[in-house]
DNA sequence: TTTTCTTTGTCAACACCGTTGACAACGTGC
DNA sequence: GCACGTTGTCAACGGTGTTGACAAAGAAAA
């Protein structure tokens, strides 16, 4: 489970100014704050209360620390977000692998990508919508790149592969956990809605939406991302030198 | 061009209260403001300067108003949100003919959703986000549905072309809007970053991820979109009951 | 050791945000 | 004429990101 860390001081006492006595004498005081500690907090605090919970006041309060000591270790809200999004691809790709063959290393990287994201909805909801030149991003491109071009792809068509998969995946990425990231109680509403019988009262004049109901809603989506998937690499199979070009 | 109506009281004297005197004296004061105009200047505020500069106080100030007045349309924020991103895709919808075949109508579809969220990148972001279930998805669903049943493909195999169809067009467009809606500032430090040399230096280690950065960064989105969907709407034909299965 | 400097956390304050509740003006229906 | 609901106004509240002056802890230099 990938359950951040943060667990120094977790019931912080409201927003109390801190007790010098508390923290001990020779205690660690100085250095305890750090990129990495914050980033998981602040995960941890938008996966538990929704990303409106995140406040320089609540972050401080987790870690018993004035609110605006985290502007020693980032220059404002923004910069913290972008920082959020890339821990998610980081912790993602720390212990992967590339497959045997290309496209099983394509395979893995895109089901990763996928799961690190959807691993922490109400995150990746606010991260994909801010662009990322990060460490991680590079690396996940690189692996990309290096599984399409290892079978003799050109370069240029290697790329436009890598671009369609990465539309593909962190896309339906972001939109699945749009929409799992929302609260329960939205969420049922949401179930109530489209569930058939109500949405024929509701919507008479779309016949085919009616019909198809039920099966929206139970769809499992983790399987036609995996069909996308398989779609996309059979398309670059066709594409490889050996094989015809159409 | 999509340019939003929104026109009364452009130049607002920052947020200075409302003279009674420079209101006409049978001026149409009351019931002036309504749903569609708060949400089409809300879009154009939005576009103009950033999702950070939709306040209730600049709204107002937009049209003239006290901010408060907007409660009487809305009942928070969220809920104004909510109707920015249906409002795109009503808009988008509103002059749509279906096509003669399936594939054309629900190529049409597609690329209809997709322009209209690329033509106000920064409210798709924001719109992408939160659930619909308004009368414009409902209506671009049926359309979808109905193009795939009238092939006689079964319903549940039609609504599960139709959730891929939604995953890659609104998945990829709201990608590449996040993109798109960013500062040209931070677009043109990004550009740099990517563009070959630079990033050779900077990350030695993704040799292939330098040989193909020059390739990623002209790459037109527009046309590997398409790409990506004509995979898709193969796929639909292949399945289809006249054809052999695999 | 003493002195100086940089780093890192603290604190009070600022302007702005979404939101509320009481109030006033208008138009409608009795 | 008169009550009434609708719609806009205004002042105020608590909470937010952010700033700048300050203090203490170590590192570096004397």
């Amino acid at each position: 489970m990938p359950k951040p860390v943060a667990d120094r001081g977790k019931a912080a006492k409201a927003a109390a100014p801190v007790n010098s006595d508390t923290h001990g004498p020779g205690g660690g005081r100085r250095h305890f704050l750090n990129r990495t500690l914050l980033v998981d907090t602040a995960i941890s605090v938008i996966e538990e209360d929704g990303p409106e919970a995140l406040t320089f006041r609540r972050l401080g309060a987790e870690l018993e620390v004035a609110p605006t000591a985290v502007y020693r270790h980032f220059p404002d809200k923004d910069a913290l977000l972008r920082a959020l999004g890339d821990r998610l691809l980081e912790v993602a790709l720390e212990g992967f692998v590339p497959g045997e063959d290309w496209r099983s290393t394509l395979h893995a990287a895109a089901v990763t990508a996928r799961r690190a994201y959807l691993s922490h909805p109400r995150v990746a909801t606010l991260a994909v919508a801010r662009a990322t030149t990060n460490e991680a991003t590079f690396r996940f491109a690189d692996i990309c790149l290096g599984a399409l071009r290892s079978t003799g792809l050109d370069t240029a068509v290697a790329a436009r592969f890598y671009l369609a998969l990465v539309d593909l995946t962190l896309g339906s990425a972001a939109l699945e956990a749009a929409f799992a990231g929302q609260d329960a109680a939205v969420l049922a509403e949401d179930d109530a809605a489209w569930s058939g019988k109500l949405l024929e009262i509701a919507a008479p004049e779309y016949p085919n939406l009616v019909a198809a109901a039920p099966h929206l809603r139970g769809a499992y989506r983790d399987d036609h991302f995996e069909a996308l998937l398989s779609l996309l690499l059979d398309a670059v199979s066709v594409h490889l030198p050996g094989s015809a070009e159409y």
